[in-house]
DNA sequence: TTTATTTACGTAAACGTTTACGAATAAAGG
DNA sequence: CCTTTATTCGTAAACGTTTACGTAAATAAA
């Protein structure tokens, strides 16, 4: 029977396809009456316009690009979770790319988004960073929201959490349940995020007259099995009484290598995490969690992003900072 | 300066836009040089090409959709980090779509598909079923397969887990681990998924000679709050010294849910449940979890799907079961 | 040499919408 | 009565590709 289109569906209404064009927009230059049979022969026909020739035409495409390390992570799903919701309540589509962390990767993405393919771009950015011009390239042509990751040296609207104050009372509260020498897993070490997280951890360090060794610092641990050695080798030769890990996959190889090199956590190595960890209550011992309010984090970026599409939003280079939630458990009990 | 397209491209270079279309797309019928030189203008330029017009022109989106109920879900973002993966090789773009159970959703996303947004369709659909009709309107239209979930009376490709067998096995298990009165918290049950697990856990017990009544089993508990309770009412009452239950979200309820009535896993009520949670083993006790090869599963589904787009798959009405994995833990030892 | 074939490119139509422009009718204003 | 304005719809161009078809030149076959 073929497909149908819009001019199908006008010569059975013996309409011109531009006046059921204007009837399915509910355009006011058509009647009402006009309205009511298009509608539902366009029903009774199963009509579904052609999102391509739409957006072709429009020059707009109903779709927006998240781009994120990766999916399969508490954080980011939950993101991604709130991001498609608002989405949808716009009618609009989501296109999801993950990068793996490479940047070469999300260079390819963010380049081939240049083709108008979507409408405006959430973006997590890679740790492992190429090239960061089409960070430009890309905002110049269409709105771009960072969320959760950023870089200090390129402008644009970027949702946060508060990663330095979270990371700094963190610290404190090691510092505060007897801690002397508290260990930093380090992460995302090109971000911002990383940045201000290390940042945190030190001047809470020197605030509390602690020395704030580089070698208390792990580094460079971002892979799964070279890490966990790695981690085990920090807590065996440096002896840390106090551990906080940037990221939540940092901490889960500590509750292994504590468990290897018998240690007892929290009462011979007290850790708290940046998670998003949903059962980090039923975990043994409970972990003290920094939980980042992910889905609000998606749910502001994404609320910004289309407050942007509507010229409701002006500011083309602004941080907002959400409150990221400490909360202590048995792992830092003192 | 204006955007750049195809025909400035062309005009550039003094060709047609004939000419660089095909050369662009590597076609036999233009020179080697003119392709080298039509490649390093279009580099040159920034030049990408518009993804409407070609879809339009060729039928074809070269996207995916994929439509699940959560996306923050250990199970479904495993499924979709592989999904993606696939895409990504293959070129193609993936949307996503969350359903939140809701059959009314479902089907609104899936008549939307009708448009010819989207090449294929992976989905694993919701539970709370509407109209199901849309399912063969959408397949007829376009390649698509269930993954994880599906519906008996629908026929289809479909990737599925040996719930059966895994349901029956994990009941063996809590059996072997001498319980008599066994639990069962359902889920799914308006989908084959669910039937096969309950069916699996019935006849395992009858197969064993142990009784099988209803109050054993707990239904229509997905929903969050109510379910704690529910849950706990269930155990108080009826008493069970093993209980197995059909997805993740129903199993975290039953720690708490101890802990508040003093009650030790696995002393006084062994605990095993489906699950992709990827820190069992951490949890307090360690939970024994049936755990789905989830990004098997969605790799296999992307992969087969992309068999069908080039034809290279010709079984419309294929059920393909892999095998969960029984991981024994403290939770249910005897 | 003539004819057939291959190579390399151009012309123009097509994909299915949307919208600027125009026009016809009806209603309102003078 | 004529003129203006509003309402409602149609015509045709435009969005940026791709591709069927045609063609000129070069090469091969005869």
């Amino acid at each position: 029977m073929g497909e149908i289109n819009i001019k199908r569906l006008a010569s059975e209404l013996n309409l011109s396809a531009a006046t059921v064009s204007r009837a399915l927009r509910d355009s006011h230059e058509i009647s009402a009456e006009t309205k009511a049979r298009v509608m539902e022969m366009a029903k009774k026909l199963n009509y579904e316009p052609n999102p391509f020739a739409s957006s072709l035409r429009r020059q707009q495409s109903k779709t927006i690009a998240v781009i994120v390390p990766e999916v399969a992570n508490n954080f980011f799903s939950l993101a991604i979770k709130a991001i498609e919701e608002v989405a949808r309540a716009k009618d609009y589509h989501v296109l999801i790319y993950q990068t793996h962390e490479s940047g070469e990767i999300e260079a390819s993405f963010m380049t081939s988004l240049l083709s108008g393919r979507v409408d405006g771009v959430l973006i997590s950015p890679a740790s492992h960073v190429a090239n960061k011009e089409y960070f430009q390239k890309v905002s110049e042509k269409m709105p771009m929201v960072f969320f959760d990751r950023d870089h200090a040296d390129i402008e644009g609207v970027k949702i946060t959490t508060d990663d330095y104050d979270s990371a700094y009372n963190a610290t404190q509260h090691l510092v505060d349940a007897g801690c002397k020498t508290i260990g930093y897993l380090a992460a995302l070490e090109t971000l911002t995020t990383g940045k201000k997280r290390l940042q945190g951890y030190q001047d809470a360090l020197k605030n509390n007259n602690l020395k704030c060794q580089p070698d208390l610092i792990v580094s460079n641990c971002e892979n799964n099995e070279p890490c966990h050695s790695k981690i085990k080798d920090f807590i065996s030769q440096q002896k840390p009484d106090g551990i906080i890990s940037s990221i939540e996959e940092l901490a889960i190889p500590c509750y292994y290598a504590c468990k290897e090199l018998h240690l007892n956590i929290p009462k011979d190595l007290k850790l708290i995490t940046f998670s998003n960890l949903s059962h980090a209550e039923l975990l043994n011992p409970p972990l003290s969690t920094i939980n980042q309010p992910a889905f609000e984090i998606g749910n502001e970026a994404a609320t910004i992003l289309f407050k942007m599409f509507s010229k409701r939003w002006y500011d083309p280079n602004i941080t907002i900072s959400l409150k990221s939630n400490i909360i202590k458990r048995e792992s830092t009990r003192s």
